[in-house]
RNA sequence: GCCCCCAUCGUCUAGCCUGGCCCAGGACAUCAGCUUUUCAUGCUGAAGACAGGGGUUCGAAUCCCCUUGGGGGUACCA
């Protein structure tokens, strides 16, 4: 086994039919962690496996490698990662095809279509598994399957067996869904007289439902979300609402008509329906995550720990979660029961790692974060050094669980002043505004007129001084001047503290929120 | 249908290999209290699991068998 010495070669394979799934990057995690677990002697392969020509595309490659890059994780054959469609690897594989037909293990498709099929041996097929143990395969048990495809193409299969061989790889951990199909490729190597690796077959992640993570959750999510909207609405208006509204891009009505009669999952009207309803739907790919706000540290952190654990207690992997990876990886540790995905734990994960950022990495982080970038930016137009943006992220330090909750807690402090909308006629607001002797009226009034002789440098803390003095000497709670306040600047009661909102504020908007609050006064 | 795999709090898991230190520990979520001008944060506490049944053993979450439940595979997808 591994003393040190031994030299260690791991790899990920996707198919680049779409973004990085999550659960692929798991895949992915786990490979490295092991070739970096061996320094030196560790290798970390990357190779393309599009085979399937009609759903392969180089953007989808291209978008998966930058997706590992965002995780952190390098590999040793940058820059030139191999693809099986190359022409010269096409040569290898049908070299290996045509040593398996006059070896007699493979012969052509019965169908005459060119399709060539692989003899399945008649003994046995044992191998020892990392998690699994020893994992015997009867033979007659798997029949015989295709290497080569009508179109010339080798099927995953021979590939696989091929370019593991060519690369060396020593160790292939993937996920239990390739148990099977480990069979078939022991008895491919058997029959090519190439070496097995060791295969650790580590457990799937699942939805929290126990099905399946994939895409089709979005479609799921979105349809539930339009059926409540319906509910509520009538059923006959939803198309009108989610088609038809002027404030939204346009959506074809009749695809948009057959996503929701589930005749397709599409991915698009999934985000498009989910937009017009105002609801999130479950991130799937890497690129989701990403969108999201979630960090880098959080997935790889939270990644981890789904399927594997460090042993103990130990749930937070540190500042710097990939090295602490590498340094504590055992392979042997990999569970084996399927993992579900708990997105609430991601989400605390993400907003502990939030408050630990130094306020300079935060700032950066925030500012440039792709959802975000274009409502801050319009807003704090001295740029990433403005003060007031970094009081802002600091006030949302404590508060947000991932990067785009900045923007959305933050909104009231981010839009224009005729923007903000009061909701009086919700419980909160009306006790707060319309309730009590004098009412929140008349204490804005009062307070409006104080506010105007405060100065502007350092608004909201003499804002907050005021209020304090006020409440002292007239021994009420404070909440009586600035729950009004607080619903005169963002519509709402809650919100940070007065001191630290108004100051990002500023006294102008503050001042003229009043205003436009004061105009609103609902007639009793 | 057939083959294979899995099974500890609602969830992720520690413990299982090398039975006793486990009337089962941690984390997320939940609930309560404290802190508090609102919301959060923070702190403290509570509730919550060895799927069921048989064995083996002085002793089982840990070993064996059966049942049940869940998952994967069974493609000219990977």
């Amino acid at each position: 086994m591994a003393d040190g010495t031994e030299t260690i070669v791991t790899r990920f394979a996707p198919s680049p039919t779409g973004y990085l799934h999550i659960g692929g990057a798991r895949t992915a995690l786990f490979n490295w962690a092991m070739a970096r677990r061996h320094g030196k002697n560790g290798k970390f392969l990357l190779r393309m496996e599009d085979t399937d020509r009609a759903r392969s595309s180089t953007e989808a490659e291209q978008s998966i490698l930058e997706d590992l890059a965002w995780l952190g994780l390098d590999w040793d054959n940058e820059p030139d990662v191999p693809r099986q469609s190359d022409p010269d690897r096409l040569k290898e594989y049908q070299q290996k095809i045509d040593q398996l037909k006059a070896a007699d293990r493979a012969y052509d498709h019965g169908d005459g279509n060119g399709a060539v099929v692989f003899k399945m041996p008649d003994h046995d097929i044992a191998f020892d598994d990392i998690v699994r143990g020893t994992v015997t395969t009867p033979a007659g048990q798997i029949e015989d399957f295709v290497i080569q495809k009508a179109d010339g193409f080798p099927t995953f299969h021979l590939a696989v067996v091929v370019d593991d061989a060519d690369m060396g790889v020593t160790h292939v951990i993937r996920g239990t869904d390739h148990l099977t199909n480990t069979s078939k490729h022991i008895a491919l190597q058997q029959a090519l007289d190439l070496p097995t690796p060791t295969y650790a077959h580590m457990s799937l992640t699942v939805n929290p439902d126990g099905s399946k993570l994939g895409k089709r959750d979005k479609a799921k999510a979105a349809r539930k979300a339009a059926d409540e909207w319906a509910k509520i609405n009538g059923q006959e208006k939803l198309l009108t609402w989610l088609c038809d509204a002027p404030q939204r891009k346009k959506q074809d009505r009749q695809l948009v008509e057959a996503f929701l009669n589930k005749e397709n999952d599409d991915v698009t009207i999934a985000q498009f329906v989910g937009e017009a309803l105002g609801i999130h739907l479950p991130e799937i790919n890497v690129r989701d995550f990403r969108a999201s706000g979630y960090l880098t540290d959080t997935l790889v952190n939270f990644l981890g720990l789904l399927g594997w654990n460090p042993g103990g207690d130990i749930e937070d992997f540190g500042p710097t979660p990939l090295p602490f990876l590498a340094d504590h990886w055992d392979i042997k540790r990999l569970v084996k029961a399927d993992a579900k995905f708990d997105r609430d734990k991601l989400a605390s994960f993400n907003a502990d790692r939030i408050k630990a950022m130094p306020t300079e990495k935060l700032i950066d982080a925030v500012w440039g974060h792709e959802y975000i970038r274009l409502a801050l930016h319009n807003r704090f137009q001295r740029g990433r050094n403005d003060p007031m943006f970094a009081t802002f992220c600091a006030t949302y330090q404590e508060r947000a669980k991932t990067l785009n909750e900045f923007e959305e807690q933050g909104r009231f402090l981010l839009i224009e002043d005729e923007d903000v909308t009061y909701a009086f006629d919700t419980k909160n607001v009306k006790k707060v505004m319309l309730k009590g002797e004098p009412n929140g009226f008349d204490a804005l009034k009062e307070l409006k007129d104080l506010l105007t002789d405060l100065p502007t440098e350092g608004f909201g803390t003499k804002t907050h001084e005021l209020i304090q003095k006020l409440s002292e000497d007239r021994g009420t709670n404070m909440g009586k001047l600035a729950q009004p306040l607080r619903v005169a600047v963002s519509g709402s009661t809650v919100t940070p503290p007065i001191d630290a909102t108004l100051d990002i504020l500023g006294k102008q908007k503050t001042l003229d929120r009043i205003d436009n609050c004061l105009a609103q006064q609902p007639q009793q």
